[in-house]
DNA sequence: TTGTACGCGTTATCAC
DNA sequence: GTGATAACGCGTACAA
């Protein structure tokens, strides 16, 4: 009944008898392209994947065949010869947040560019479910994966990651012994601090992540090194998730002191503080800079829309996701290369810079207050 | 040397002598497990997958084999077996922008939660990029795919389409006769330019995406009906590329007009365009909502930060990407349901609505200019 | 230059 | 309640 697939045309056969073009309801395989055109499928997988004994004419005949029947081919039948997948992981605790949106977003352009596949998961700095994601992600056998830590990991999380390559992005866990691409944090903070002290400020307040985070202590310590190195002792610091109700929070809190120990200037120590702090400030009706400086940390575009514009840390986002990637794809075609593991674990800290806009402004005598008067000390 | 791992506790052998643990440098496999507990994998299988005809006592012991051995499945040999993966792909044009942010985010948590996977690819809204995208998706099978297309898809990428289970979002193609969640952009645009029109403005100009874009279209055909409702003929509208730059340039453009003819009152297409219509304002020096009132597009948090905030149209986002994920992941229970190709598309149109803040204010008898003194119709 | 045979890890089917 | 076996699509060692 079925018609026997017919032959001779200069190149196989260009009607396709849907008969025999799939085998049940299923996709075309190589092993229907073999079929089609009369030739063993070791020669089809062979012509695909551009072996060198074949001939240019049999060549030309299968890719014809692959566009006509429109032959896809199947990532899990390859993977499971190999080992691992082309599919590369990146576990980012959320996605809305602009900095680790351009993250995503750079990723997926490189791993486009490497026939690679990004699986993307969001754990919402959640230990559980970071574990649920990258278990999941597990089953799908990555063939790498770049990830943002939680806080508190767990050990069961870290013994999974043990066995795959792996990159730490912006975060670090010391458990984690990988390789990690960051940003100098200290830096920034530093030099956020740095920026208020020459404006003549002198309480200023920081409000941060959790030391928990590496980036949480990093930037703390950024801005308490800036402090200590203007002989300034006391300083008003709240840490907290790296959400904005927790910046919000903190606004209300410490703009509720007396005015004459109000800080008159405020470092952030990350994206989603600041806008919790900016949205806190506009609910109290804090103007700045006339009421307050400050200085926010990363730089979305909306920040120059804002008021004069945010005065802020700029991260160098690109350039991390881009590193990250880099380094990630490496080390996945140095395992090819060198067959065994070469256990070097890369360690690249980016530098951030003090991006001047309007948000912060000299100290002025008012926000100093009547005993303000301080020496203004470099 | 290593010492051997201890034995005997009540349930068979949780000591894995190591040289039974893997076979090659592979992963643990139901095969491994079986080895171990001197079962076959067949029971394996059925323990894991909490088959029916397994004594408890089995389900039991494979269980703890599963944890202490680290087993995890291979997604790869299960979509060998069966069909499609449980992989979903995300097709969007971009991660950074909020609104898809926002859609990637949502999707993230419902796929997470019925164990499905998500595959992120980026199109840039280039047609080229989108074809190899949705191909290389292709490759792992998946169950379905979420797409926001570009304006003109590739014929071929629409034939892929055509045997995966999808749905649109945001915007339709004619040629994609799938599920659709979409919103109604026109009544979007029709309340923006609707609440210019009260507050008196009659020149009003808009800047949309392209007509090529379903959304393109439906804003500007809501845009053109508030103002033919108020029998104004003539109107200032650009259309182009959803990108900032598109309205940072239309901008430059309106508003090196004569004064007297210039809009008064601008409305936005696309969230994307609100962000570079505000950075054009803000570089010609222009303030809102005094040389101008304007209605922006989607509602990023960070609207309520800029000027007195941004009046806008703010899309149900959340509801849009649960809805589609909703439609999707039924559509695929369907299938296992009643067998067949259950062929009916539904489609889903979501109702933005107007977010009134200080971007827009009366028209002034300056802004009106000498001879602007119009009738004030409702 | 091309073809044959096997195995990757699972699950469904059938047998006991 | 459990086990043996086949099959999914692909790539490669081995054979011709």
């Amino acid at each position: 009944m079925a018609a026997r697939s017919t032959r001779k045309h200069s190149l196989g056969k260009p009607a396709l008898p849907s008969s025999l073009r799939r085998r049940r309801g299923q996709d075309v395989t190589i092993l229907d392209i073999a079929k089609c055109l009369d030739i063993s499928h070791t020669t089809v997988s062979r012509a695909i994947a551009g072996h060198e004994h074949i001939s240019e004419e049999t060549k030309r005949r299968v890719k014809q065949a692959v566009k006509q029947m429109g032959y896809v081919p199947n990532a899990s039948a390859r993977t499971m010869r190999g080992q691992r997948s082309s599919v590369v992981g990146l576990i980012i605790p959320d996605v809305q947040n602009d900095f680790y949106a351009t993250v995503a977003k750079i990723v997926a352009d490189n791993l486009a560019a490497h026939a690679m596949q990004l699986m993307l998961s969001v754990t919402e700095d959640d230990p559980d479910r970071e574990l649920r994601e990258l278990r999941a992600l597990l089953e799908a056998r990555p063939a790498g994966v770049i990830i943002v830590p939680t806080a508190s990991p767990k050990p069961q999380m870290i013994a999974m990651l043990r066995d795959l390559k792996s990159v730490q992005l912006v975060r670090t866990h010391a458990k984690i012994t990988k390789n990690a691409v960051l940003i100098d944090d200290r830096a920034g903070t530093y030099a956020a601090a740095r920026h208020l002290l020459a404006c003549g400020h002198r309480r200023i307040a920081y409000i941060g992540g959790t030391t928990e985070l590496s980036t949480g202590r990093e930037r703390l310590a950024g801005f308490q090194a800036a402090l200590a190195d203007a002989k300034i002792t006391s300083s008003n610091i709240a840490l907290g998730p790296p959400r904005p109700d927790f910046a919000r929070t903190s606004i209300s809190m410490t703009m509720a002191m007396a005015p004459s120990s109000r800080p008159t200037a405020l470092v952030l120590g990350s994206a989603e503080l600041t806008l919790g702090a900016l949205q806190g400030l506009r609910a109290a009706n804090i103007d700045w800079p006339r009421d307050i400086s400050l200085v926010g940390y990363h730089d979305p575009a909306w920040f120059e829309l804002v008021g004069s514009g945010i005065t802020t840390v700029r991260l160098p986002v690109q350039d991390v996701a881009q590193t990250a990637t880099r380094v990630l794809l490496s080390e996945l075609n140095s395992e090819r290369a060198n067959g065994g593991h070469a256990k070097e674990h890369t360690t690249i800290r980016l530098s951030p810079s003090l991006m001047l806009r309007g948000s912060t402004a000299a100290l002025t005598e008012e926000q100093a207050g009547p005993m303000g008067r301080m020496a203004q000390s470099t």
